[in-house]
DNA sequence: GATTAGCACTCACCACTTCCGAGTGCCAAC
DNA sequence: GTTGGCACTCGGAAGTGGTGAGTGCTAATC
């Protein structure tokens, strides 16, 4: 069932074509465009033999063809080749990317934004997925009676707090005890490490009556574990209604509504890396097409995404979300280049 | 050139009709539905001078006629009437405010979210302008070399912070004697009349050698500073594509285009706060009515905005954009009842 | 002077038809 | 396996006519 050799050619040129003019592609054309050998009788016979295989169908009888998602899954896996970038398009990205944005959270937006400008698609990026990052510090401060901030540093740098509500009477200086009891207990432990009764006996040697402690312990234990929480950054959605591909206005409508719900989305990102991740199959990107994309209303689309590393054990993902009849090539080496850059401007930040 | 009565029932007439159909309409189906004691021919006479007046307008010859920009503005200004909403649709309202969240900024958020689904149409809040809070504490914590956090307590509950860079070799204890003394002789100034000035001269009494100080100084302004910043939260985007009225591809991309800007909307809000509030005429809403609004692409939405408290000083606005054939009186009421329980929540939490 | 009936006119919209051409499958010949 | 030829398909563009809701205007009436 190995396709040969002109009919692999047909297919990308199929695609080729069909990429470029949002046309279904019929033989003659296909003659015209690319110098195949044969007649387009033969490319007849070898297009009927495609669409028996399932890689390419006709809209209607009497019109060419176009790739079906399997014929697109061939052609990224292994037809079409990945090109270059010019330099132009490098420096474009990198202005986005770089200049004075010094907090990984930042960063990450911006390399997100020159995404979407450098591919005119919905880019997306995940927040590090901190599980495996470990505690630095813990600080509780006061901030009036009744209420604290919990301020986290984890390592590679990320910082993060959390407003908590606490029983009015309990003073500053018991709460710089407990943090420090904590901080010095829980330090060097990978967050997804840390439970409820961790935090517990971290804090067993204040000297605070416990019941006041429990209500106070709860709040610092939702606030290291919401330091976890993914979040998503979604960008340049409206950019999709730009596409012939999505000029209906139902189609556009369930994509749009599916993108707004970006709970949805970051769920999906994180089921496929999980899935990517645990098949060991890592490739330096990750793409999947039209159908097999399980959100409502992508059919039409293609989603990449790839990963990028915040220190040795903190990871996001970066992705586009772009219509299925994309130039693959040209996203997929602009989405390798923001991340590469990414990753790069990432280290500098630790 | 005040309108008589009729002609006042005809134009509340044409609007609740176009309103309701989205159809032009014609003299004719006027007289069908509302029971005007005349003629149709007298209605049209009366159509041709609300025409002639610049209230109405026919999209072409033999159809009907629309409201201009013109006309709804009259209709909101004078024609018409505020209705209440039922029990059940002030619950829907609530159920989605309250709730959990202690936090202003959650808060404020889910009654932007209460606000889109109510109405159908996108929502959208502006975080609280902070000028007028002032400094009730702040903190420098230590991060690691050469990193700090800077907490910033405000009136009104809020709390801010940035991760800021400072010189190698400063030490948590002077970083601690520094932001004592800042807070010490800030401590009540609005933020608006903090200068770098002030932050300096409030930082003299320590024994920092100055050249250390000056970065760090300088970094806790900005802090300030940002912490002034507004942001703007934007919800239901999508929902617009719902709306006949936004059914052409291109003004729907011009739309949505825009609203992707928030930088852009937030500018707008700001300016027509400020407007509003110079000019002294502070209706509990504000209402822009298509080519008032000075946005690409809004030539065809009402942009509806209401102004919250959060203290006695600090306020911010939540906002509607729909289409400009909305049912304003329905908008309008329950963008005051979401306002009016954010206004209670609030309060909650100070 | 306001209101009304009547009438000729306009024009978007719909259904229907016709026509064109790019594309197909298939077959017989090379 | 490749090719030329041919009958067939069908979406889409372009043209046509009828329909109906709408208009403005005029002359008569209240």
């Amino acid at each position: 069932m190995e396709l040969d050799d002109r009919k692999k050619r047909v297919l990308q040129a199929i695609v080729d074509d069909y990429v470029a003019t949002n046309e279904p592609v019929g033989s003659k054309s296909l003659i015209e465009r690319h110098n195949f050998q044969v007649s387009s009788a033969t490319l007849r016979n070898d297009m009927a033999e495609l669409e028996k295989l399932g890689f390419i169908e006709k809209p209607h009888t009497s019109a060419g063809r176009i790739p079906s998602d399997r014929g697109y899954r061939e052609y990224v896996d292994s037809l079409m080749k990945i090109d270059t970038l010019t330099a132009k398009e490098q420096e474009e990205i990198e202005a986005n990317i770089s200049g004075t944005v010094d907090e990984a959270a930042e960063l990450i937006k911006s390399a997100t934004h020159s995404l979407s400008e450098a591919t005119g698609f919905v880019s997306l990026s995940m927040s590090p997925r901190l599980r495996k990052s470990f505690l630095k510090q813990m600080k509780i401060l006061m901030i009036e009676p009744g209420k604290a901030l919990v301020v986290l540093v984890l390592s590679a740098g990320v910082v993060k707090d959390k407003v908590v509500r606490i029983p009015n009477y309990l003073t500053d200086e018991q709460m710089f005890k407990l943090s420090g009891a904590i901080e010095k207990n829980l330090t060097g432990k990978p967050l997804d490490e840390i439970t409820f009764v961790t935090v517990e006996t971290a804090a067993k040697d204040t000297e605070i009556p416990s019941p006041l402690l429990k209500q106070v312990l709860y709040e610092a234990y939702t606030a290291i574990k919401q330091a976890d929480q993914l979040s998503i950054y979604l960008e340049g959605e409206h950019k999709m209604l730009a596409y012939p591909d999505f000029s209906s206005l139902g189609r556009a409508r369930d994509l749009l509504g599916t993108l707004s719900d970006s709970g949805m989305v970051a769920g999906y990102v994180n089921e496929m890396e999980n899935l990517a991740t645990s098949s060991g199959k890592k490739d330096s990107y990750m793409i999947r097409i039209g159908q097999e994309i399980t959100l409502e209303g992508l059919d039409d689309c293609s989603f990449i995404t790839a990963t990028y590393n915040m220190g040795d054990t903190v990871s996001g993902n970066i992705g586009v979300i772009g219509p299925k009849r994309m130039d693959y090539s040209r996203v997929i080496s602009k989405m390798d280049f923001v991340k590469k850059k990414l990753n790069e401007e990432l280290k500098k930040l630790t």
